[in-house]
DNA sequence: AAATAAATTTAAAGCGCTTTGGATCGCTCA
DNA sequence: TGAGCGATCCAAAGCGCTTTAAATTTATTT
C-alpha cells in the first residue's frame, strides 16, 4: 500500500492524505481522523526511500570507528553507541555504522558528504590534531565529536568530560593517602583525553612537590593485555610504585592480574584508582565497589551528544554546542594508605 | 554536482552516462572513459538516496539488537557488528543499528518490512521459541540468524558454534583431570546457546556416570558481576565445586575474582574453563593463555554471516544457507588436575 | 446577497537516479 | 542500392514521496 492507493482509496488527493499523516494544519481535523484511521487499517507505511529523497533528508547519523591496526572494536565505542542510537530512535533517525583506517578515513567522509546518506556524524576518539575536525567544517557536515581536540581552536560542538581534573583529583586522593609513586596505566597519548588525562596527573604531583617520572607513566591501547604488561613491569622494578592510577575497566584487569601474580592485594598492599566509564556488563558500584574511580557513564554521554547533534540539524544556528561532563571520585575497596596493613 | 549536470557537461544524456559509470555493455569505450574521467574531475557520486528510490535497494542490513531490561549492549554484539560491517563496506551495503525490547521488537520488524529501510536483517540471540523467524518469513525480508532456535523445524538461515560439542568436550576435559564436581556459570537459558551447552555439559556428566547437580548450574547475564555472585555462592558451599565452565571472558573475570576473594588459585587449586569469543581488548592467547577455553572468533562469525545474508540478497535461491562452526579447545593456564599440588 | 477572507483541497512539479522502448548511425550483405 | 543488423545513444517514464501554486469550498463581513 502506497500513497497513491491509499488516497484513491480514500477518495482524496496525495497532497491531502501526506498532509494529514505528517500533522500540517491546513487539512480539516475530520479529514485528518479519516485519514489517519485509514492508514492504520491498510498498514500504511511512508517508504523511507522515496521519503528521503523528496525531503533530501537522510534521517541517518553515521558512526566512523577509527580502526588502527591494533586495536578493533572498544567497549566504549559499544556502549556510546547504544547510547546514541537511543536518542536516534525517539526522534525517528538510524545510526550508520562504518569502521575506517586512517587512510580511508578522509575519502569515507567525501563520499558521505557528496552522497548524501548521512545527515551528521558523531566524530569519536579525536586524535591530537585530528583532520577530521577541518574536514567536516570544510565539507559542512553537521557534526558532534566525543572529546575534545585542544590543538584546534575552532568553534565546533563537542561533549567531553573533563579528563585533566578528574585524573587531577584521583591522583590528589592517592598523594593524600601518602602515595608518592604513582604509576599511569593511560590510553594512546596521540588520543587528546589520554593526553589530557595526563597534564591532571602531572598537575596534582606538581602541586605536591613530587617529581614525575617517565618510567611511571604507561601509555597503549586500552585492552586487558596492555594492562597487565604495563603492570608487570611497573611491579618488577627493584623500587615498584604503591599504586595504579589506570585509564578504563579493562585495563584494570589487567593490572590487578599483574597485581595478584605480584603475590600483592589490591586496597591493602598497593591501591589502584580507575576510571569507569559504566560499561553495562562490569558494574563497579554495590555497597563498597570494587575499585575507586572516577566515574562517569559513558552511555549517557552518547545519548547526550546524539541529541545535541540533532538539534543542530534541526536548528543549525544552535552550533556550536558544548557539554563538558564531570567525573565524580568515587570512593571503592582498591584504596588505602600506603603501606598499611589494614585490612 | 549531479547526474543532470555531468551529462550537461558532458554533451550526453543521463541515460549514457548513467551507464557509462555503471558499467553497463551498451556504451562505447571511449564515451565510458571519458564520462568516468569527467565523473573523477567533477567529484561526482551518485546521491545514494535517488538511486535507492529507483533501485529499490536499501543498500543497508539492519541489526536489531535485543535489549531486556537488564541487559544493554553485550559486548559479543560489539565484536559481530564489527566483523559484519567489514562484509558490508566490502560490497556497498551499510549497517543499520536499532535497539529493542521485546514489546516493541514485533513492530519494528513490521515496520522495517513496510517501509523498506532494510534490505535483510541479522537476529541477533536467538530464544527458545523465537517469533522473529517466523515474523521474518512471514514478511519475507530476507535474514540470518546468529545462532538457531532449535524449537523451529523450519528451514532458514543460520550461523551457529556447536555449542553442545564444545561444552561436552571442555566438560570432558574437566572429568578427565579428575574434577566430578563442576560448576555451570551459564547464560540465561531462555536463549538457544546457553541451553544447548548445557546439554553439552549434562551429555559429559552422563556418560561418566556423574549426577548432575542443580545446585552446581547458574544461569544469567553475561556480566561480570554475574560471575562473581554465581561463583561467590558456589563456593560458599560446604562441599565446593573443584571447577568452573564459564560462558564467556567477561563472567570469568568474576568467578576469578571470586576465586581470589576465597583465597584460592586458578589452575591450582581450582579450575576454569571459559569459551572464548575472542574479543579484541581480551586477548587470551600468548605461549599460555590465562584460560583454558573453547575459542572462536565472534567477529569472523558477524563477516561470515553478514556475507552470508548478502548472498541471499544478491540471489534469494540461494537460501538457506547454514554454518556450523566448530570451536577448539585450547589449554591454557586455568586448568588442572584435581587437588593437585601443582604450581 | 454580494464581496471578501479564510479554510480546505488539489494538480502538478519536483527530488536525482534507473530503465524501458525507441532512435540513429554506420556497416554488411545480397 | 537498400534491407537488415549490431553498436550506441537518447527521450521520457517511473520510483513514492513532499511541496508549491492555484483552485475550490466555506465562512465572514457589510
Amino acid at each position: 500500500m502506497n500513497l497513491k492507493q491509499l488516497s484513491l482509496k480514500l477518495g482524496l488527493s496525495q497532497t491531502t492524505v501526506s498532509r494529514a499523516l505528517n500533522n500540517y494544519p491546513e487539512v480539516n481535523e475530520h479529514t485528518r481522523e479519516r485519514v489517519k484511521l485509514a492508514a492504520l487499517k491498510h498498514n500504511y507505511r511512508p517508504n523511507t526511500r522515496a521519503t528521503r529523497l523528496a525531503t533530501g533528508r537522510a534521517m541517518t547519523i553515521g558512526h566512523i570507528l577509527p580502526m588502527n591496526s591494533t586495536e578493533t572494536f572498544n567497549p566504549i565505542f559499544g556502549e556510546f553507541i547504544a547510547g546514541a542510537v537511543q536518542a536516534y530512535s525517539k526522534r525517528g533517525y538510524e545510526l550508520s555504522l562504518t569502521l575506517a583506517n586512517e587512510d580511508s578515513e578522509e575519502s569515507i567522509y567525501r563520499e558521505l558528504a557528496a552522497n548524501g546518506t548521512v545527515d551528521g556524524v558523531i566524530v569519536h576518539s579525536p586524535r591530537v590534531n585530528d583532520m577530521r575536525i577541518p574536514l567536516l567544517q570544510e565539507l559542512n557536515i553537521p557534526f558532534v565529536v566525543h572529546g575534545r581536540d585542544f590543538n584546534n581552536l575552532s568553534d565546533y560542538s563537542w561533549l567531553d568530560m573533563n579528563n585533566r581534573r578528574a585524573f587531577y583529583q584521583a591522583t590528589k586522593l592517592l598523594i593524600d593517602l601518602g602515595h608518592q609513586s604513582i604509576c599511569l596505566v593511560n590510553g594512546r597519548e596521540t588520543l587528546n583525553f589520554a593526553w589530557r588525562r595526563r597534564l591532571g596527573y602531572l598537575d596534582a604531583l606538581g602541586d605536591e612537590k613530587i617529581a614525575s617520572d617517565t618510567a611511571l607513566m604507561h601509555t597503549g591501547d586500552l585492552t586487558e593485555s596492555n594492562g597487565y604488561s604495563a603492570a608487570t613491569k611497573a611491579l618488577a622494578n627493584g623500587n615498584p610504585p604503591t599504586a595504579f592510577l589506570v585509564a578504563s575497566y579493562v585495563v584494570a584487569l589487567g593490572v590487578r592480574r599483574a597485581i595478584h601474580h605480584a603475590g600483592l592485594e589490591m586496597g591493602r598492599d598497593i591501591s589502584v584508582i580507575i576510571h569507569d566509564d559504566e560499561l553495562s556488563y562490569f558494574q563497579n558500584d554495590g555497597d563498597i565497589p570494587q575499585f575507586t574511580a572516577t566515574r562517569l557513564s559513558v552511555r549517557d554521554g552518547g545519548e547526550l551528544a546524539a541529541t545535541m547533534l540533532l538539534d543542530i540539524i534541526d536548528e543549525p544556528s544552535n552550533a556550536p554546542l558544548t557539554a563538558l561532563m564531570e567525573a565524580p571520585l568515587v570512593i571503592g575497596a582498591s584504596t588505602g594508605p600506603v603501606k598499611s596493613g589494614t585490612a
